[in-house]
DNA sequence: GTCGTTGCTGGTAGCGCTGTCAACGTTCCT
DNA sequence: AGGAACGTTGACAGCGCTACCAGCAACGAC
C-alpha cells in the first residue's frame, strides 16, 4: 500500500503550471531556460509562480537531472586569515548565481583532502575549487576523471588539472629577498611555520635567492610544523637570534610571524629597521599600521577567490576561459621595516605626522 | 516514451540489496538505523556495500524523506576573526556526523538575513544556526514557524526562539570597565567600529558602568559604522585624543582596534600603561604577545560554535538539551596594558625574561 | 505544392530512495 | 495452550522534478 504522507503544504511546479495554463514541463523550462518559451507563456508562468510563492525543490531537481548546483570548495584551514579572504571572494562571486557553496576543511592533510574529494565527487558537484597543486596521485586521478570543471587556487604550477589561478610563491619570496638586498641587507634569516607546500615554496625561493647572492647558510633558516601565530613568530625569532646574532634582516613566511618578530625586537630593544629589517608575507591589514610599518608581499586573495568562482561558474555554463591558467601576481609593498640599512639604532620614524601618512597607505582590503 | 539516460555508472541501493540477498528497504534501513537489523543481515549489507563502493544518493534520499541533512548557518561576516573561530567549531562538530553545513553571509544586514532565511527554510534544513538575537519581526516569525531546531549564537538574551548559546556582551563590557577602575583608571574612553548589535551592547555596558561610577561623558565615546581594522583603531583613537587629551584608559570594542590604539600610542610616544591603559575585546592570539601585552576580554568562540552545532545535532536527533539557553561566559584576562596606574611613563616590562613569560600565557587557541 | 527547417510545447517515464503498513516469526506472559 | 507483544522484514507507491522524444504550427526554399 502507498504512503499517506501529509502532502507537505508546499506548492509544486504542477500547481504553477496549472495556474499558468501550461504543461508542467513548460513551467520547468521557464526556470531553467526562459528564452526557450514564447513571451506570452513566459509572463504567464512568471506571474503564476510569483502569485503562489513557488520555490523549486532542489532535491527533486538534482535527482531528476542527475546533477547538483553545488560548488565544492576544499581549503586547508578556516582559521588562517588568508583563506577567509579567498572564501569571501568565492562567496561574493557565487551570490546571485544559482550555485551554492559547499565548504570542507582539509586541515592541511592531503589524505583528508582525498577523502573529502571522494565524498564530494559522489554527489556530482557542478564544479570544484581545490587548494594548491599537491594532491595525492589518487586525488589527482579522481579530479582528472571528474566530469565537472575544476579550479586549483592559491598557486600556479605546471600541469593544471583543469583551470588554475594563483601566483608563484617561489618568485614572490625571491622578490622579497631581492628587495632586502637592494636595501643593503645581506644576512637575511627565514622564519616559517606550518610549512605547508606553499610556505615550502616560499622557503625554496628564499634559498635560491640567497644562493644566487652567495649568502645562503642553513643556519639562517628556522621552521616548525606548528601552526602559525604571532607568539610563535617571537619564539622562532628568538631561536634564530641565538644562532645568528649578527643577522641584519628576517623574511617571515607570513605576516603573523612578522608581527611576532616585531614585538620580540621591541622586547629586546632591537631597532627596526636600524638593526634588523623585517619583511612579511600576504600584506594583511595591520602591516600598514604597525610601528614601524611593516614591509610585506601583497597577494590578491579576495580577487583570487572571486575570480576562481567566476571562472568556475562560467565554465559550468559552457563558457570556458580563453586562458585556463591565470597568474594574479604579487607585489612587494615597501615600508619602513625594511628601509635602507643604516648604522644608528633608533627607529626610523616616530610622531604623529608620519603616522598619518601611514594610515593613508593602501591595504589589501577592498 | 521514457528516457534513455545512460544509467550513470553509479551503483544503487538496489544493487547492494541484491548482492546482500535482502530487499532494498532492508538495505536502506542499514544506512539509517543499523540497530533495527538482525546482526546477520547487518553484516551482509555492510560487506556488500563496501564491496560495491556504494555511496547513497543524497538527492534521492532528500526527495523521498522530505527532509535534508543540511544545517544552515547564517553569520554576518567571513572576514572577522571572531566568526572564523566560531565556524571552525561548527565545522569540527559537524564532521563525522551525517550533516553538512550550508553557510551564508548576511553582511551585517538583517534584511539580507531575512532573505537568506527564506531561502534556507524553503529547502527544509535539518537545523539552523543564526547569529544574534536581533532578527526582523518577519525573520523571527519564520524561525518560530520552522519545524526544525534552531540555535541562536554569539549572545544571550531574553526570549530565545529555540536554543541559545553565547554570553552577555553587556556584562563583559561592564567587567572590563570594572577592571580598569580597580586598577585606578578613571577617565576611560570607548572606541568602537562597525557598531553591530553586539558592539552596541558592549557600548551600553560601558555606559552603564561609567554612569555607575559617576564618570560618564559622551565625549569619551568615539564610534563609527565603518568595518573594523587595526588602522581604524589608530584613527579613532586620534579623534578621541583630540577631544579628551587627559584620558587615562581606552576600552576598545575589539582587539584589532586595541592593536591600532597601541601602535598609535607608540607613534605619539604615549606610554602604555604608564600614561594610558588599553583593554581590548575577544582576546585574539596576538594580545598575549604584543608589547606591552594587551588586556582583553576572553570569549569562548570556538566552544560556542562547537557546542552550538553539537546541541543542534542532538536536538535534530531528538535529544533536546535540558538547558536550552547556555551562557558560556567571558573572562577579563589582565595583562600589562591595564596594570595599575602609576606616574612614571615607561613601559612596565621589557627584555627577554619577561617576553618568555608572556609566551607561556594561555590564549584562546586550542 | 511539397519538403525541410525552425521554434515551441507536451506526454511519458523514470531519477534512487524511503514512509507506511502488513506480515511474519519468535518470545514471553497468563 | 493461547494470545499478546515484540522484533524483523518486505511490498508498494510515491517524493517533485526533468530527459527524451514526438508532435504541431509557421515559414521559407525549391
Amino acid at each position: 500500500m502507498g504512503r499517506k504522507r501529509t502532502k507537505s503544504g508546499k506548492i509544486r511546479l504542477a500547481e504553477v503550471a496549472e495556474l499558468a495554463g501550461v504543461s508542467p514541463i513548460t513551467a520547468s523550462r521557464f526556470f531553467r531556460n526562459p528564452e526557450a518559451l514564447s513571451v506570452a507563456k513566459r509572463t504567464r508562468v512568471e506571474s503564476a509562480a510569483k502569485e503562489l510563492g513557488y520555490v523549486p525543490n532542489l532535491a527533486a531537481r538534482a535527482l531528476a537531472s542527475q546533477r547538483t548546483e553545488v560548488i565544492g570548495v576544499l581549503i586547508p584551514s578556516l582559521t588562517n586569515n588568508v583563506f577567509s579572504d579567498v572564501l569571501r571572494g568565492i562567496y561574493d562571486a557565487s551570490e546571485g548565481s544559482r550555485y551554492s557553496i559547499q565548504l570542507s576543511n582539509t586541515r592541511y592533510s592531503i589524505l583528508q583532502e582525498e577523502k573529502l574529494l571522494r565524498l564530494f565527487l559522489a554527489q556530482k558537484p557542478a564544479g570544484l575549487i581545490v587548494t594548491g597543486i599537491d594532491q595525492t596521485a589518487e586525488s589527482r586521478a579522481m579530479l582528472q576523471a571528474a566530469d565537472c570543471p575544476i579550479v586549483q587556487i592559491m598557486e600556479i604550477g605546471p600541469d593544471p588539472v583543469d583551470m588554475m589561478i594563483g601566483f608563484s610563491h617561489y618568485d614572490a619570496a625571491r622578490a622579497a629577498i631581492a628587495h632586502l638586498f637592494e636595501q643593503g641587507h645581506r644576512k637575511v634569516g627565514f622564519v616559517g611555520a606550518r610549512m605547508d607546500p606553499r610556505v615550502q615554496r616560499r622557503l625554496d625561493g628564499y634559498i635560491s635567492a640567497m644562493k644566487d647572492a652567495g649568502s645562503f647558510d642553513q643556519r639562517l633558516v628556522v621552521t616548525t610544523a606548528t601552526p602559525t601565530s604571532v607568539t610563535l613568530g617571537g619564539a622562532l625569532f628568538t631561536d634564530l637570534l641565538a644562532r645568528e646574532p649578527d643577522m641584519d634582516a628576517v623574511f617571515c613566511a607570513n605576516d603573523d610571524l612578522a608581527l611576532g618578530v616585531l614585538f620580540e625586537c621591541r622586547r629586546r630593544e632591537i631597532a627596526v629597521p636600524g638593526q634588523l629589517a623585517i619583511v612579511g608575507f600576504n600584506d594583511l591589514e595591520f602591516m600598514a599600521s604597525a610601528v614601524p610599518t611593516l614591509t610585506s608581499v601583497r597577494t590578491n586573495r579576495y580577487e583570487m577567490g572571486k575570480t576562481a568562482a567566476t571562472m568556475l561558474i562560467n565554465a559550468i555554463e559552457g563558457r570556458r576561459p580563453e586562458q585556463p591558467v591565470l597568474d594574479l601576481g604579487f607585489k612587494v609593498i615597501e615600508r619602513q621595516s625594511s628601509s635602507a640599512r643604516r648604522s644608528d639604532s633608533r627607529p626610523a620614524v616616530s610622531g604623529a605626522a608620519a603616522a598619518n601618512k601611514m594610515i593613508a597607505l593602501p591595504s589589501s582590503h577592498d
